[in-house]
DNA sequence: ATAAAAAATATACTATAGGAAAATTTTTAT
DNA sequence: ATAAAAATTTTCCTATAGTATATTTTTTAT
């Protein structure tokens, strides 16, 4: 397949790791060690890191490898995913809401479309809204097919989209026509026809 | 101080250890990185990390640090949790999809809401996806102000629909708007202007 | 088939994670 | 206040993560 290099140019971020606030792992530790009433020395012991380098990785003087953010989360009695997520940048929705208008949406380039991610502010939503205007006109121009676990529910707005799916023929889909699937198998989407195709879909996070 | 070895001869292994199988990162980068068809070095190039590094992690042959996990998860514009998060261990409901065609839907009066339930002969949907043309005219002519747990995305299809709820002024949206918000708060909405409003809306289950 | 090109892995090295113990700071008791 | 104890940080060291380059393996073309 052909992908371009320099389409990644812009990832290519050396310096500053750890930007993110919920990507700092030093504090949440900290956190969760003084939340117990712990010491190094009980930390340690129980997850097997030395109390040294227990406070480096604290103060963000050593960034832990991923075995070692296991044998910590074992300590805690945690699952790594809990204790990588961070609960204060976890802002419940409640009672929150956000609005994007006609013609807003966070731009969000992907494989052969369009995409603009609507309400893109509010983080942790169960379900992403994306509205995409649909370019690729033949399966060809998708180098991968993509597939997740998430369900899809999608509706024409404009145009016409043709679904192609690993397991399913073709099906064609005009405005106002809405299709629920999952995604777990393998699908892409083109257009048809002579006006743009665009599509509102969700899907579960 | 006077750490115990013998408490630690379990976790002390290079080879292969990950018990769980969550947290076996290696499979789970090489996954994401053949899913999108790149070779080690693009994802090199995307995440900054050298390929031998690169593979060497897919391999387990190399505990990476969380600093460099976030590069990489920088690369695949992931967050480093949904890096880590094995979708293999969610259960799917393999490839079934449902179609609604524009003028169809399966009606469901509720309170003063002509209500159109889209894709509904698929069960046990992670998302329902209403259709409902907006009646009232005056937050007057509701009995009741709903209130769920469950999250709502809208947008509108057509018209002017306005959105009342306790703990927010109304908020006028129009055509192409849409607005995601959690439905703790008793909420309705009514109608504005003289064309029909439409609203597309799906909620969480 | 073989040659050339591309991709993946192995090697040799440097940078850094992590451990044991010493030094420092903070807390507690008197 | 000072001394003792406890907790944290520093120091110095070894083990290993990560890099650049060489080698091997796999793919593509002829």
């Amino acid at each position: 397949m052909n992908v371009d290099l320099e389409d990644f140019q812009s990832n290519r971020r050396q310096g500053n790791p750890a930007s993110n606030k919920s990507d700092e792992i030093g504090p949440r530790l900290h956190q969760l060690r003084k939340g117990r009433g712990w010491t190094l020395q009980v930390a340690s012991k129980a997850s097997g890191i030395s109390a040294s380098a227990f406070s480096k990785i604290e103060r963000g003087e050593l960034s832990p490898t991923i075995s070692t953010i296991q044998r910590i989360a074992r300590g805690f009695e945690m699952d790594v995913l809990s204790l990588l997520a961070d609960p204060e940048t976890q802002p419940t929705l409640l009672g929150r809401r956000s609005v994007t208008r006609a013609e807003e949406g966070k731009p969000h380039l992907s494989g052969n479309c369009d995409n603009k991610l609507l309400c893109a502010d509010l983080k942790n939503k169960r379900i992403t809204p994306i509205k995409t205007r649909v370019v690729a006109r033949d399966v060809e121009e998708y180098d991968v097919w993509p597939k997740t676990d998430a369900e899809i529910f999608m509706t024409i707005l404009s145009g016409t989209v043709v679904v192609h799916s690993k397991i399913y023929e073709p099906l064609e889909l005009h405005e106002g026509d809405s299709m629920y699937y999952d995604a777990s198998a393998e699908h892409v989407w083109t257009r048809k026809g002579p006006e743009e195709a665009v599509v509102l879909w969700v899907l579960t996070s």
